[in-house]
DNA sequence: CGGATTTTTCTAACACTGTTCAAATACCAC
DNA sequence: GTGGTATTTGAACAGTGTTAGAAAAATCCG
């Protein structure tokens, strides 16, 4: 199958085995004790290794920390991407794309941790680099793609839709941001159909925005003309 | 004017300006250096003092954040307050509300430092006790308690109103962190309107939700029945 | 004013953090 | 087995929030 990797690709395999195991180690030890109180000896020891170990693979605390992230949102993305694939035609897709990504963050509610994290100017160190930012940026925006689209099948402009997008995270963020944090509570099994009901009115509210074709004024608050 | 402090106040006044001499200098380094990278030592050389010293006034360096936040929920509260007064009649005075917490953010962006941080469980060493959390979660509610009164003034159900308040919260929330992060322009100069035709936006939605008695099935989502 | 007390500040240290670097180990080709 | 490279370690550094106890400053009382 593979031609190349036989030469240098053991070394590499290896190493990229220990790095996940890392990750690993890392994500474990980020649930456990919540992502401030995550320290990297106790990552270390989780993963088998002296702390300065890890700087042998990674460059910093936070590149391990952007690389977690990295895998959330890749894991984000490929459930938003498949629920819109199981799905026919713009309006549902629509609502199947921001279902999804609720859902994922119901189902995955440590992983709010992380994404929230990437708001906050990064770690300790005066942040991730701009690099890593935009990148991270880059795979948050790639997870919710399939809104654009499918507001964009639904008969909305190009910039329209993106603001659309754009508005929809914005909602959800806050609401999430809510939820995470004890304030209201959203998910559970005590309430299971709270989640559908908000996304149902949210996209409700998007539908009629662009069937009567006032998304244009509607959203173009959000137009950044400097 | 006043009877009592006559006797024990004196030193309890200069204990307070002291107290509030230590939070000007912290908020100073919150904003210089940015919450995270704000030192304790930072702070007490700021100050004039030796960082063991604020140890006498203050708990911890979780309590000087605390106040520091504290003291912006007031000015907010008293800016959204005042905002409301000055308006006659509900829908401008909800639109008067959410348009002043808005404003004031954009005004004070630093301050949503101070905000956000609020939502991410606090600072290094466990978080705040949950006393002092529920006391700077009624700061915020206080804030936006106009929103929801001018809702109940629309014909709102009480349930409704307070739905209503913690859903504007959230969009707003959400558009403000973006903002705050730099993902999306919605103040500054170059584009003045902008954060004020995004009021105007979500303010007829809600108008509309209101309006048209959907509000009760519309935001029910939010109701928490466990 | 003087001495005793209390309030306030400082010095020194502790345990912890992320990070670095030279030295030691493990590994793999020859 | 030997040489050379890839990997891991131990020890240390500068920084953090925090604490205990000594020192200073302020206050009170006779």
């Amino acid at each position: 199958m593979t031609a190349e990797p036989r030469k240098r690709g053991r070394a590499q395999a290896v190493r990229d085995l220990k790095r996940s195991l890392i990750l690993e180690a890392a994500r474990t030890i980020f649930e456990t004790e919540g992502l401030d109180g995550a320290s990297l000896r106790a990552i270390a020891a989780e993963a088998g290794y002296t702390p300065a170990a890890l700087y042998f693979h990674f460059e910093s605390k936070e590149a391990i920390y952007a690389e977690v992230l990295q895998a959330s949102l890749n894991n984000l993305r490929e459930a938003v991407a498949t629920a819109v694939a199981n799905t026919n035609g713009p309006a549902p897709r629509l609502r199947a794309a921001a279902m999804a990504f609720f859902k994922y963050y119901a189902d995955n509610p440590r992983d709010l941790d992380l994404g929230f994290y990437l708001f906050r100017g990064g770690m300790k160190p005066k942040g991730l680099g701009r690099e890593r930012d935009e990148q991270l940026n880059a795979g948050l925006a790639a997870a919710l793609l399939p809104i654009a689209e499918a507001a964009r099948a639904m008969g909305a402009s190009q910039e329209e839709a993106d603001l659309m997008m754009v508005d929809t995270f914005a909602h959800a963020a806050g609401m999430l941001l809510l939820a995470h944090t004890g304030r209201i509570r959203m998910f559970g099994t005590s309430a299971p159909g709270l989640m559908e009901r908000y996304i149902d009115e949210r996209i409700g509210q998007l539908e009629r925005l662009v069937g009567a074709q006032a998304a244009a004024p509607a959203l173009s608050f959000l137009k950044s003309n400097d």
